[in-house]
DNA sequence: GCCCTGTCATACCCGACGGGTATCACCGGC
DNA sequence: GCCGGTGATACCCGTCGGGTATGACAGGGC
């Protein structure tokens, strides 16, 4: 009478997404009868209409935005329980996760710091197989949410460390990285001022999910198309400091001497506990 | 293929519980073949055994253990979106929730930054109604977890703030509440040894959920209970300072000079979007 | 050793519900 | 007024959730 199932979540997740019971049932795979009928039960169960079926058209109401909220939580915690127990799958020994343990890190991130931790956890007698999982595209606090990594090395402010445990590990003062040939190159130190209205030098702009966001400079995919641009002296770039470890010949860092500092966190869901990711995250901080 | 429905999931936490098929059916209120065989389809849904079936007798395997805590956290974030969405009800405008606003206090909280907080905020213009729920037995964070409440006051180091954001409203030292005869009631201040071994003065027990604890002390369900005892010469408590407001003639409050200091939060959820709720935290905050 | 008890699994049945197809009701635009 | 597009309704069917009855199997008392 109460219960509320995943189901009926995700087929209102998609229509309150896509405010469009058509589109919503050709993305959930099924007709749009059933999903129609299936949101009419979900609010006559739940007792409060979700949605406004305005002619022209279909908008959230208030509960319906608190729902779309909390559902997407709800959601996540659902498919992070069912992928977790699955990673989970053979180790049946009562003790805990013992099995791999999956860290998610941003491609661009410091490769020095993670390698000095795989190196020291594999040492721990706790070490479970860690498998890296390079979220190029994709938030790691998402895979974090959903159950698709354990653990994760997050940069602040960039990733919003809300809602999970977290460690500080590194903190870092940000570099731009120019053409060498460069005139402002030459600088022994910029501030952001002085790189954000250079006329030959538009800041790239990051596709993300496939939206291009407006402006003047090129859109890039990846950091190696961003680093050939830099290169080839049509644009530049701002990077933490480590990022001088995959800089080219043709590149030129300057310290900026007024971007935030990146602190680079080790994060982790709340409410884990295994004593594999225990023993990574103590190795973490002990570096 | 590869989704849980919240159904099954209450099935398995009843039955991971409970380590008895019968019992846990009875509990879900349903006979035991048709749990057993949800309890068969998720595990073969999921891939993964999930409990020995051993001959006299159930257990988890690695695999259910991991189920139990993720699977407790994704019918918690169900449950909540749920409830939330619930009391959402009426507020059909799109701004995000109007309503009332849920407040979880622990029953012996300090009235006096009660009181304060719920005046400051009632003068606010983005002001909802505040209900206050008095958790007595409950623990405020499941109450957060799982919907009943939206915010709450909680003290640490009792309460665990893991998973909720939060701000620092008051830290308090904590003092001895002794029967005012008491030779020790004498004494300027007074250490946690001072008090933990008096043979004439054990501490009392708090019974939590139908368990009592087992030790030397009276068992005591509220807080009247334990302030007559107290006030009978049978036992002793600790509290923060601001107990000192309900103390009796027959009480008499001492400062402890080792006992940690008690730093009373307001936390929320962290995935939190609410106008009235961020009104209530800048209200907190700035008292 | 035998039976009894307690456990979970299997067999079978039924009603309900999820899902599909066809169609309706309604509105905006040409 | 007709047409395209929206969501809702009507009807049908297969699957599945749930109940009852029963089986398989181990352990304990006699």
């Amino acid at each position: 009478m109460d219960t509320v199932e995943t189901r009926e979540l995700r087929y209102f997740m998609a229509v309150a997404e896509e405010l469009h019971f058509g589109r919503a049932a050709e993305r959930l795979g099924m007709a749009q009868p059933p999903l129609s009928r299936a949101i009419q039960r979900l609010e006559r169960r739940l007792g409060v209409s979700l949605l406004e079926r305005d002619r022209r058209g279909v908008s959230l109401t208030g509960a319906g935005e608190v729902l779309l909220h909390e559902g997407r939580a709800a959601l996540d915690a659902t498919t992070a329980a069912a992928r977790r127990t699955r990673r989970a799958g053979g180790a049946d020994r009562p003790g805990g996760t013992r099995n791999r343990l999956v860290l998610a890190v941003k491609a661009a991130a410091s490769h020095e710091l993670l390698r000095k931790l795989l190196a020291a956890y594999a040492a721990e007698p706790d070490a479970a197989e860690v498998e890296v999982l390079p979220s190029g595209t994709c938030e790691q606090g998402e895979m974090l949410r959903d159950g698709r990594a354990d653990v994760a090395l997050m940069h602040a402010p960039f990733n919003s460390l809300v809602g999970f445990d977290s460690e500080e590990l590194l903190t870092e003062g940000q570099i731009a990285i120019l053409p060498a040939g460069h005139p402002l190159a030459a600088h022994p130190a910029l501030s952001l001022a002085d790189i954000s209205d250079i006329p030959d030098l538009p800041l790239a702009r990051w596709s993300r999910h496939g939206a291009h966001p407006p402006g003047p400079g090129p859109e890039i995919h990846d950091q190696t198309q961003l680093a050939q641009l830099i290169a080839l002296g049509r644009t530049v770039a701002v990077f933490p400091d480590s990022a001088r470890a995959w800089l080219w010949a043709e590149h030129a860092a300057v310290p900026l001497t007024d971007a935030p500092p990146v602190v680079t966190h080790i994060a982790w869901p709340a409410h884990s506990r295994s004593l594999a990711l225990a023993a990574l995250i103590r190795t973490a901080t002990g570096l």
